[in-house]
DNA sequence: CGCTAGCCTGAAATCGTTTTCCGCGCCAGA
DNA sequence: TCTGGCGCGGAAAACGATTTCAGGCTAGCG
């Protein structure tokens, strides 16, 4: 109803052709200054607005970016996706974001959507247990593509943006050795997701480092679903060797985890120490707060768009293919306690006012 | 670069003009078995998929709906998003989603950005502090448009999904009177903002049907903003009249509580009751676990897949504009002792296993 | 046997832009 | 005064599909 004014009727209220109210509002050059107010006029008044199809149709491109995800219900996700959809929409995109679903069948399946919808770029951020046939397609599809905290591709148009996971590992694995911790336990999401796979290296890393036993059953891996977080929980903690500290990786794995230690009676920060990744809203506000491994989700998001931006922008090719950002430790109750010390009641809290905390 | 392969390329591949070739994918009738079979197999062969935008420009819709929120980094809103996008999905639609960044001005944007995209339909779900205009703007639209959570308009085709608030706040303060509490505050968000308003009307209408005083200054409204929510929180229980119970409307408005709550050293479900409106991983996981007011997110966004996909289905119009769905009460420690007695320590944990609390 | 109705299909119009092509008028240089 | 070049703008092609239109063929009926 209301988009039924097109470039003809410009041009007619403006008396000049459709050719030159196309060139007067895209900023042509050789258009005189007289046609190009009066067209202006005319557009302002009839407020009229390119159809966008017919537009796309004929450039060949839509301005809108796909976004691919595991699932948004994530805050670590939504949080990241927010950040990137509002730089590109700051830049004139549209971002379409699509679900697999964490299944790995219909990566394949949304990134064929959006090539049909031709996007002109993407950000993959998909958590399949097995991406290897998405990324491969992501390399065919010859569409600029971020690859957000997954690993790269060597392909031309495929960059990636992700977090520096290795370095605060192995500070959170210190800061345990130092506080007497030797059974230091690991669970993780699925063994060839990404930020998993680095997270367990720089663990395995830093064990070795400290000259400490690797124990291949206080490794675990699970997938992205908290009954089955908790599950790999609860076998863990009632497995022989009982660990001293968890380390979690992801935040569904540490709601599974919680649930798992509060059935079984252990107390967070007494019976345990605890390290999350990533520092949402559960981990600031648990008693006891839980120590976190910090990433400034906004920046990834930004991140991924501006590189995003230069890569859809064709002629600028001599661009760092891949950014790697920092993460933080952040020490909280949950591992204040050395192994050695006997039980006492905690302290005051460790971090101060609010604003420190907050974004 | 993939995507060159046009309905002409087909047409010459099976021999046959463009026009029979549309007409057999379109599953047109009059076409003879043996021209669809041939177009099939040439399109099979080349993979064939028809160029989204010529097909969008020619009919004149785009088989994407847009998505409206004041912003996707929160469990709620992603929650309802996915489940109604997978909805969506599942019927050929793409969703573009837009955050209006809780701006109202921006939601005008928003909207002007998607009509210009010709969405074939839209869900609302913005929280901008003044929403008339945009409101007004989208029954202006002629778009099919489903409000989530949001009062619905009047106009021909704007529908809306809503959640039974009163009934379950109702219960709340039943539970909380009959446990002693006199002094019940209340937070909510901005006070034009429809969950807000229907909360706390429901809130008021339940002191008054216990014969309670309303006293002013428990109730407080703050907008979506940890921060704000925080001092808001900080300054009522400073007040002159400490309440014995707290009820907060959302969880950006439970997170500042309980930060203004930890700050000031009272503990939940011994120095103060709290119930939370929306049951998210912090509410279950949280020690004491926190009473809150449930919905089913997935089946909120579901619903209004549902609802919009009959809406776009233009020839349906007698269908019911607004839906309500319940919600429920879900009870935990955090509103467990009654006023009048003395402090003890916590009992066994009211919920069973883990099953019975995720979805 | 001729005419008509109905099925099938090719040709062409159409959707609303952008962009190419071309011609007009003007000015400068010879 | 003639001509080449340039700035400007109108006409029309192009983008890639869908859909209308019209015509050919077959079959059925008078």
């Amino acid at each position: 109803m209301t988009q039924k004014i097109t470039i003809h009727d410009v041009a007619q209220q403006a008396q000049v052709s459709v050719g030159s109210v196309s060139r007067a509002l895209n900023n042509y050059p050789h258009v005189s200054e007289e046609l190009r107010s009066r067209v202006m006029a005319a557009a302002l008044e009839l407020d009229y607005q390119p159809a966008f199809l017919a537009n796309g149709l004929r450039r060949g491109q839509t301005n809108s970016v796909g976004f691919l995800v595991g699932t948004i219900a994530n805050p670590v996700i939504s949080t990241i996706f927010e950040a990137a959809s509002e730089a590109l929409s700051d830049h004139g995109y549209a971002v379409t974001l699509l679900s697999s679903r964490n299944q790995a069948q219909l990566d394949v399946a949304c990134l064929r959507l959006l090539a049909r919808r031709q996007v002109s770029g993407l950000i993959v951020s998909s958590a399949a247990e097995s991406p290897e046939p998405a990324r491969r397609y992501v390399g065919e599809l010859g569409i600029p593509t971020v690859m957000l905290d997954r690993e790269a591709t060597s392909d031309e148009l495929v960059y990636a943006v992700q977090s520096d996971h290795e370095s605060s590992m192995r500070q959170a694995l210190a800061h345990l050795i130092s506080r007497g911790h030797r059974e230091i336990a690991f669970i993780g999401g699925p063994e060839d997701f990404y930020p998993t796979r680095q997270r367990c290296l720089a663990y395995q890393a830093a064990l070795l480092d400290a000259d400490l036993p690797q124990r291949p059953e206080l490794i675990r891996f699970t997938s992205f679903n908290e009954r089955a977080a908790y599950a790999e929980a609860l076998l863990l903690l009632q497995s022989g060797t009982q660990p001293s500290a968890l380390i979690v990786a992801g935040n569904i794995i540490l709601a599974g985890a919680l649930m798992a230690l509060q059935d079984l009676g252990l107390v967070v920060g007494r019976d345990i120490a605890l390290v999350a990744c990533d520092d949402i809203n559960l981990t600031r506000l648990y008693r006891p707060p839980i120590t976190a491994i910090r990433r400034d989700l906004k920046l990834l998001g930004v991140t991924a768009a501006r590189l995003l931006l230069r890569g859809m922008q064709v002629e600028l090719n001599e661009i760092e293919r891949i950014i790697k950002l920092p993460t933080e430790l952040v020490l909280r109750e949950s591992t204040q306690y050395a192994r050695a010390l006997p039980h006492k009641a905690p302290a005051a809290r460790k971090e101060g006012a609010i604003g420190t905390t907050l974004n």
